[in-house]
DNA sequence: CCGTATCCGCTGGGATACTG
DNA sequence: CAGTATCCCAGCGGATACGG
């Protein structure tokens, strides 16, 4: 039973440490590509996203991996084959993007009676 | 009834969109302190955003004016007075960002049974 | 197949000074 | 009071090349 009382101060503060987990051109794109239990590997991964480089696809997974967001599991064998998923606490973030997406596309609905 | 249906590069473009409202050192902070039908004065702001400077307050109101989530209202007089206050959409954000907080803070918890 | 290393351009934001 | 103007720099991300 924590206290829930945020100053505006520390309410943002609290969901710029989230975004930071987020922030990266590729991140959101990686998320969900793996949101549902979905499991990919780096190469699909690269085929899924046009246009990210290694390097970036890399750094990005490893960001995510660090922030506890997903997991990286490597099969030691030859070619070599490594597989990412989610954790849980990172297939959570879902609705709180949903919330997101669903605000982005109120901008121009109009408060009540779309038609008449 | 628009689609709903997204697929993995729509629905991280869509958050993109909404987070890039966001983007930007101070929004957020400014964010939350009209939250909640406050409204304030550019000084006013100032002071209760610490290590805030008059250009990047000044910038930051101008984009979330753009983007329709603030409005902002002169009166002509002297001293000059300005204020700010949120739109319904840039309210309406705010389920939103507690969705995040929310998110952010369950890092930790277990999944269930905290006591034994 | 799955990365890392290096170089480099661009932009977000800080410091500072000035104005209607 | 409520801004603009200018300069500057750190860091993100793209391009490219190389390694286990």
């Amino acid at each position: 039973m924590t206290e829930r009382t945020y100053t505006p101060a520390t309410a943002a503060s609290g969901v710029q440490a989230a975004l930071r987990l987020l922030d990266g051109r590729w991140k959101l794109e990686i998320l969900f590509h793996l949101f549902d239990g979905k499991v990919q590997r780096f190469s699909t991964l690269e085929r899924l996203i046009p246009g990210i480089s290694q390097k970036m696809l890399a750094q990005q997974l490893r960001q995510l991996e660090a922030d506890g967001l997903i997991v990286r599991t490597v099969y030691n064998q030859v070619p070599p084959k490594v597989e990412y998923h989610l954790t849980g606490w990172g297939q959570a973030l879902c609705p709180a993007l949903d919330a997101l997406l669903t605000w982005a596309e109120r901008k121009d609905a109009p408060p009540s009676a779309p038609d008449a």
